[in-house]
DNA sequence: CTAAATATTTCAGGATGTCAAGTAACCGGG
DNA sequence: CCCGGTTACTTGACATCCTGAAATATTTAG
């Protein structure tokens, strides 16, 4: 075991790609916590506003999306409802569920926050489009999808 | 402006690799916040220790670079000083100011902390080294580094 | 020396999050 | 049909995070 660390201590590339990451990381939740702001919303009534703007869910499939317990889904949308964004809707097929819907209103609002995400222009738009291909590739094999 | 909404509407590519940043910045936030919670801590408390194991630093500084108010840290600081894993010092050239540095012990936690990132490895071992020094130079250059 | 500025804390209040318990509705076996 | 177990959601209690305003102590400028 002269290198034992090795497993741990990753080469010194490795380190600041992840250091890089970390950088991505931080910017990107700023960016979007301050495009949240702008609408007056925190950040997890901002991701669940832009999930529902794709497609209605059912609370429990809001919980999964956003890792987190069924209960703490209760309390965002409530607040979103009670300003309109957001509206339950019985399910049909289930009167257990609830299935979760953004408004008009609230799609409206997710689009503003999308388009207000400067991390989506600014720094990309530094890369030629070879290298945006290029960067894509490797996130995907990074991501393993 | 026969086409304005090209300033707001990326083309695809960019698309994707906004995509593709957004589920790395989630698996790093997710990876982050499981290695906190083995040391029971929270991901703000870790982020905290984090910071502290590099160097001490008053609490002023510690809000800034969290970009948190001076009065949330007070907050943060108490529940890992009273787990032992944080002091509060004197600063001998300002009586107003108190810095806060890891303990012994707040390394220990904040080293196992930075070997428990999965996502260190993982993801990175799957990239050939001149893969990751590519996505480094990229990352690089989106960060205007 | 006094007034303004700075560093920290305290307090009130909102939001997020967990967990346990409660209610309503579905579903399968008898 | 009905009864027990499961599922979906909500409620309540509690900890944490976070902000903004006010209080305290100290430094610094005039």
């Amino acid at each position: 075991m002269s290198t034992p660390s090795n497993a741990r201590r990753p080469d010194p590339l490795t380190r600041e790609v992840l250091e890089l990451i970390g950088e991505v990381v931080a910017r990107f939740y700023a960016d979007y916590e301050e495009a949240a702001g702008e609408h007056t919303l925190t950040g997890p009534q901002a991701r669940l506003l832009s999930l529902l703007s794709l497609e209605p869910l059912p609370m429990r499939k809001l919980a999964q999306k956003l890792k987190c317990e069924p209960s703490n889904v209760t309390g965002i949308v409530d607040r979103l409802e009670s300003r309109g964004l957001v509206e339950r809707r019985p399910d049909p097929a289930d009167r257990r569920v609830k299935v979760a819907a953004a408004t008009e209103q609230g799609r409206a609002v997710a689009r503003d926050l999308r388009e207000g995400l400067q991390f989506a222009r600014e720094p990309l738009a530094g890369l030629s489009e070879e290298e945006r291909r290029s960067l894509r590739d490797l996130l995907r094999r990074m991501l393993g999808t």
